[in-house]
DNA sequence: TAGTGGTCTAGACCACTTG
DNA sequence: AAGTGGTCTAGACCACTAC
């Protein structure tokens, strides 16, 4: 009932009732910390069958809009309050304030950031790191693996990769917090100068366990950032390489017109 | 019966079916440009129900490798080329050297591109592009709207959006193709010089609309990219809006390390 | 017309969460 | 134990693509 007549709405159901609740949402009818309904009461309220709404719920989830949990149900997330990765964030003038990149955004957009370290020793460099160090594979290097959270939620996993001759008279780098303005700000003090970052950006979906990881649906988009930070030595000192929940991040980048 | 015995794989059977569709992808026993087989006979070759096979086949959809289309059936895709977007693409010498940064680039990665524009000529500026212009919201001014191709598949829609005081006088901007160097070219050639510009990136799911402009399953990736082209007088002469398939590009940025 | 994918149903059973 | 989401089935019907 309550199709036939009336709109004429285009579309399959599932998709109409997931644009329903969405709209919702956006709307405000359903806040943030706000249970969806479950299921079954959909069901009902719609009158269409389990599956439909089962497909509608994929579409919502789809949105970026909601976390399901098995057993729980859906909860309307907090807004993304998305941060802005300004190209700036590495200018030495932040460093010497004594503030690290991530510290200095999350200032800026008002939330509230945590670091959560999950591993700082010695590594066998990885094929990509290592050819990006200009290493051999397997060769020792520092590695810094770290979970950022922003509003209590996982928001992006970070790996640092360093060479160990690099690091070896720098202990500040095997402690969790390397003291202001970041690690970077460490290497500067002992005469590695920057040039310049390159920044690599791939977007693609979450396989299984990154969607675990990071708190996501599988299937939601994440961000891969590998960032190379080059001495005007011309070597590479770092390799950072990170994932990002995609709703999460607008990346900005100024281009000088030069040349 | 054929699943009882043997290695007692886990999670869902969908997914241990979408893996396995997968791996044959990736191994080469399906190859780019072979069809996958149809539901029925995977419904078959399985054991299982049709629905079983549907959610199969969302997630091997969802690992991009594949393109489904209505009444045909699941072709395996051309490994996807993926095109560095460098953020070298918009020096002055390439322009000068006659090349159009899309050129530039497809020239670069060995891959036929190719370009057909979808319309030229006066609107109403929308919200967006207006503020970042700095006129007021339905101002008249010059869209450039295309869609580019890729060995066949479409990859990326762009619309430019210019302040009608900039481009009335200078026709080139009003022609299909606006000559070597691209526009960026012609704006040089009639006295703006630019300093920099700005990019910023958002990745989400694609709408559906979206997915079947970009021949994409829904929900897959795309990469949001908005540009602002700024003159040393101060003045953003353009404003570009495009919207990529994710698993097209790669993107890399230059971030000198001054200040 | 035959074959394909896309939607929807009605119901069974399982797994997780909460009281 | 009751309620929630997650998986799977068996089958109907529709819409698109070929021939």
């Amino acid at each position: 009932m309550g199709t036939a007549v009336g709109g004429e709405r285009s579309g399959p159901r599932y998709v109409q009732i997931a644009d329903e609740i969405v709209q919702q949402i956006r709307a405000g009818v359903l806040k943030p910390g706000d249970m969806v309904p479950s299921e079954s009461e959909l069901v009902e309220r719609y009158g269409v069958s389990g599956g439909t709404i089962r497909k509608a719920m994929v579409e919502v989830r789809a949105s970026g809009l909601v976390e399901t949990r098995h057993g729980k149900g859906s909860i309307v997330k907090d807004r993304p309050p998305v941060r802005l990765r300004s190209s700036d964030r590495f200018r030495r003038s932040l460093r010497q304030g004594g503030k690290a990149a991530y510290l200095a955004e999350s200032a800026q957009s008002g939330a509230e950031a945590k670091v959560s370290v999950l591993y700082i020793g010695p590594m066998d460099a990885p094929e990509d790191a290592a050819s990006r160090l200009g290493v051999p594979v397997g060769t020792k290097v520092l590695a810094r693996r770290r979970l950022y959270f922003r509003n209590g939620t996982p928001t992006e996993t970070a790996t640092s990769y360093l060479p160990w001759d690099v690091v070896k008279d720098i202990p500040e780098l095997f402690a969790e917090n390397p003291g202001g303005g970041g690690i970077y700000a460490r290497l500067e003090d002992h005469g590695h100068e920057f040039a310049e970052f390159v920044e690599t950006l791939q977007a693609r979906p979450a396989s299984k366990v990154e969607a675990t990881e990071l708190a996501l649906s599988s299937g939601a988009p994440v961000v891969h950032l590998i960032r190379e930070a080059r001495t005007t030595a011309g070597v590479v000192v770092e390799v950072c390489d990170t994932l990002m929940a995609a709703d999460q991040f607008i990346f900005e980048y100024r281009i000088p017109a030069a040349d």
